[in-house]
DNA sequence: CGTACCTTTGATTGGAATCAAGAAGAGTGG
DNA sequence: CCACTCTTCTTGATTCCAATCAAAGGTACG
């Protein structure tokens, strides 16, 4: 692993913000200090499933992705990263469960995990902070599962822009044009598609006039709304029934208990994420 | 929601076992205190995808499935969790992103959030457990982006069979049989298929003499070596080498810094789980 | 013993992968 | 600044795996 400080300026440290909430001015000048900033080139590999690190990045500035492999070289990137974010909360102890690799140019700040369990015994919020964070990211996996196993290319495809269009609202430029900083078979092993199949499907929106497409990686969303439709499914027939979950009526209970429970839900939760 | 304390015998104890080692003998007693048994039949629903509840469940019998929907009724099943299990670490305060359904006849503690919170303010060591246990579940759910972005009907059947032998060690017979609680379209759920392609599947590995079944909910693992290639790929022939990640030299790198750094990631990991 | 559900099997379709060129960008050096 | 080259992206033709459509066993249960 090839990881190098960076010469001269420092990344910057707003990155640890997402810290601030839950650490006064000394706590943050003290993780500050146990932070040491690194820069990785494209491609370069930051961490790697199977080796054994006990250490937390956050990201400064560009993107990272974090995949795994098959044996034959079949890939799956499980998510990508943007400067702001904390790299993979793994259990420490516990082999890395994923390849890191930078997309893009990146600064990070590399903080040891026992440095960090030091300050959270000063800081108990620290633990609930990271606490809350897994929650957020066990919930984001789960909406990659039904995306993987449930939805069409197209609904993939829809999904992901949409996704990458919120986080980017700062980065969006006056023209409302995104910047992708993952290329097509980054795309396609995101969303467990061929690259073929991911630009057959940007052309096809490109052509229905829902986004355009300056250049490859470079899109602007011009029908929202549209887009917004197909990720959810909207294009898709009625679904076949199918009997999993409880039918109607006749629960095996198998212990004396009122036998009563209502069945039928509702075909859809209301406000959850999907 | 129907939940209802069980008349009469408590369910089992052993269940909250998890936080033993981390809770002496007040604290045990204290948890055991906050937690409310419940029981619910087949089919029925603990918690809905979009309903807030700031509570945490731990499954002491039988099985339950954690799913999610579209709003055309395709589901994907997220996770199976079984007696011992804490159900779906999700952040306080949000909506369950996940709806909770008994698979077969379920007993379970339930914990209020907050009053878990207020022991972890005396026994600090339950945040650091619960995020060990967080850690482990991203771990999981990564392993499942794999698989259902990347492996094949067969692929995913055999994990699946591996899946369920392991932890149900105990629960195996004299006969190395295994009972598994679930029906064919929950497994198809789980595993982005339809049900008649996991029973295709099942009957192929029958016919080949890697399972017996002696009838549909009843596996015998014959050949568990050939199901272990199986899950690993195997039988897939050389997947045409895709362009993306560090191909060869050339890093972009944008900063001055030393431009050096090794390429071509070794096929696989190492010890990682794939 | 019959009924209802679950599972299996068969026939066919369809959507995405694969195979195979071409076009468009991006970087390099003259 | 432009020709050259390499990489990335797009498009087309074809194949194939899993979904769909359809119907026949099995099992469990009343």
């Amino acid at each position: 692993m090839t990881l190098r400080l960076i010469n001269g300026a420092q990344p910057a440290p707003m990155a640890l913000s997402f810290f601030d909430s839950v650490l006064d001015r000394t706590g943050a000048r003290q993780l500050q200090a146990l932070a040491t900033p690194v820069g990785a080139a494209r491609g370069e590999v930051l961490a790697q499933q199977g080796e054994v690190g006990n250490e937390l990045f956050v990201l400064s500035e560009g993107f990272v992705k974090l995949w795994k492999a098959m044996p034959d070289g079949r890939r799956q990137i499980v998510a990508f990263r943007a400067a702001g974010d904390l790299i993979s909360l793994h259990r420490r102890d516990t082999p890395w469960p994923v390849t890191v690799e930078a997309v893009s140019y990146c600064e990070l700040f590399r903080i040891e995990w026992e440095a960090l369990r030091g300050l959270a015994g000063r800081y108990p919020a620290i633990d609930r902070a990271l606490l809350d964070m897994a929650g957020d990211e066990i919930a984001g996996l789960q909406d990659r599962l039904l995306m993987l196993g449930r939805k069409s290319t197209e609904e993939k495809l829809a999904s992901f822009i949409l996704e990458f269009c919120r986080p980017s609202a700062a980065a969006m430029s006056l023209s409302r044009e995104i910047h992708l900083p993952m290329r097509r078979p980054d795309i396609a092993e995101y969303l467990g598609l061929t690259t073929e199949s991911v630009s057959r499907e940007f052309s096809r929106l490109k052509r229905e006039r829902i986004i355009a497409m300056p250049r490859p990686s470079r899109i602007i969303v011009l029908n929202r709304p549209a887009l917004e439709a197909i990720a959810l499914g909207a294009s898709h027939q009625t679904v076949r029934p199918n009997g999993a979950g409880s039918s109607n009526g006749a629960h095996d209970l198998r212990r004396p208990a009122d036998a009563a429970s209502r069945d039928a839900q509702p075909e859809r939760a209301g406000l959850g994420r999907w």
